[in-house]
DNA sequence: GCGACAG
DNA sequence: ATCTTGTCGC
């Protein structure tokens, strides 16, 4: 696909991609959940991109992809994917082993135009994907009590776009939503049973700490199995 | 027009 | 996202 859009050209493939979204339950059942991020230094075109495949019930790792590119799009509000994805793709391409459930650092459905990073990857791999942010984006919430698994709706024009939730007790939330092609119900489950402890749930907090160890030169790009 | 705005 | 050590609190 063609990556080498304009900021207008982005936001009318937005519109575009809005109508192909799936939010139906994902089917069968979860065995293997992956986590993506990425990472680069302030003032350089690198980055540093990366997946990582764990077992759903122990979240163990299985195996990885890591990948070093270089940027093509900046940081806009709303056009994350644009930035993120092309990397990403590549190293989701070069993964040997696919998980069930993809969760995508970043938003799914809620965002002003419902394409979040984890809902425009799930659209152009046909992957289901849920998003999962560390910050609110768009919408309006109540704020959740202060126990582990207590949530609020996310509310835009009248429409529920995902979740705030605790994920740990006394600690700041995360924003969880559908990506494409899993339920609304499902992410929020799917989101708290990765919550192992720590704040950030265990897929997206392992691909974090992959891909900073991939730019410090820690770790090598390329694909492994464990 | 003003404010908000993932990573 | 990244720059960065110690420190306060559960």
């Amino acid at each position: 696909m063609n990556w080498n859009l304009t900021p207008a050209e982005a936001i009318q493939l937005q519109k575009e991609l809005k109508e192909k979204i799936d939010i139906r339950p994902f089917p069968g059942p979860i065995q293997k959940i992956a986590g993506a991020d990425i990472s680069y230094n302030k003032n350089d075109d690198t980055i540093y991109a990366g997946i990582i495949v764990l077992d759903y019930e122990t979240m163990e790792p299985i195996c990885r992809s890591t990948i070093i590119d270089k940027m093509r799009f900046p940081y806009i509000p709303g056009l994350l994917s644009f930035r993120e994805i092309p990397s990403l793709y590549a190293a989701w391409e070069a993964l040997e082993e696919k998980p069930d459930i993809l969760a995508m650092d970043g938003h799914g459905i809620n965002h002003f135009r419902r394409l979040g990073v984890a809902t425009h990857f799930g659209l152009i791999s046909g992957q289901a994907c849920i998003g999962i942010a560390k910050n609110h984006l768009t919408g309006t919430y109540e704020e959740p009590g202060p126990k582990r698994g207590s949530f609020s709706n996310i509310i835009d024009q009248g429409e529920k776009i995902g979740y705030v939730l605790r994920s740990r007790d006394q600690v700041k939330p995360v924003w969880v939503s559908p990506g494409h092609r899993v339920s609304m119900e499902q992410s929020l489950e799917i989101a708290l049973h990765c919550s192992r402890g720590l704040r950030i749930p265990e897929p997206t907090r392992q691909a974090h700490l992959m891909v900073n160890e991939l730019r410090r030169g820690e770790i090598e790009a390329g694909v492994k199995s464990f």
